[in-house]
DNA sequence: GTTGGTGCAAATAGTTTGCACAGTT
DNA sequence: AACTGTGCAAACTATTTGCACCAAC
């Protein structure tokens, strides 16, 4: 996700008004690496827009992703989660306490990554999403399991 | 997803039952590379078990997956998708079809994505998954885009 | 006979949409 | 003034659960 004078810009450019809510929702998502739900930007929302709706965040989040500026994860099956960050990158989900953290992968591996996948030549492939599933340092000794 | 007898042999050793339903159930998914949902399974099932519920396909996904003998695939925002196949191996997702195809990766590079993130040696690993998203060569073919 | 499974129907929850009014341009 | 955005409420859909009856063991 790009600068916020950048965004209004692409806002502007697509016919898109610049309303109060939307710059908020914009500001939020910029500073936030938890990669929250549509409803915790939804309640983060409300402490600055106490009357926002759930369906104002919704679209929103819609149109920044179809501007390209935020992308949509699909590791926790509950929900859809969202990353400000759009070029490739990996992601651990812990499965207990549902944390979603980046991975963090260096340019040249990203670039390899379409050699380890010949077959992709045949495909357009808009992004790569990299998920490794399980538990957390905090979790996993939690659970010490016998 | 291993033999049918040795499927049977699991459910015994964890006390569970060994029924018709689960059986077909077993049956269709381990001839099926198409990463059904589960109404897709529940649809086919139908075929050999007219008065099978969709609970109870729902309920048997459940403990094939406990049983680690199938994975569940979550790159379709809109439904779950079933895998007999639970080796580490990547899929790729049309967004306009929704197919759902294999992505062959050799051992030496699965081996080597854990070494591409030096941050998950505190994790506990459960499983990784490689999503690339985009349309297909048939998709594409027919939105030329301009 | 005991225990777990099946199937029906209803509940849950995340997501999506229709529409009237309000705000941006 | 024209047109898009907002917010409410309702619809939708995949998923999950409670429970009475049934079947495997």
């Amino acid at each position: 996700m790009r600068e916020i004078t950048h965004l209004v810009a692409r806002f502007r450019e697509a016919g898109l008004k610049i309303t109060p809510q939307r710059l908020s929702i914009c500001h939020l998502l910029k500073d936030d690496r938890t990669h929250p739900s549509a409803e915790e930007i939804y309640h983060k929302a409300l402490e600055i827009h106490p009357s926002i709706s759930f369906t104002t965040v919704y679209k929103t989040l819609q149109t920044l992703r179809e501007l390209g500026e935020i992308q949509e994860l699909n590791v926790d099956p509950e929900r859809v989660h969202y990353d400000p960050e759009v070029r490739d990158h990996a992601h651990f989900f812990c499965q207990s306490c549902k944390s979603l953290v980046d991975l963090e992968m260096d340019p040249l591996n990203a670039w390899m990554m379409a050699d380890l996948f010949p077959q992709v030549e045949d495909m357009e492939v808009h992004h790569t999403q990299i998920h490794m599933v399980g538990l957390c340092p905090k979790c996993r000794d939690k659970k010490p399991e016998a």
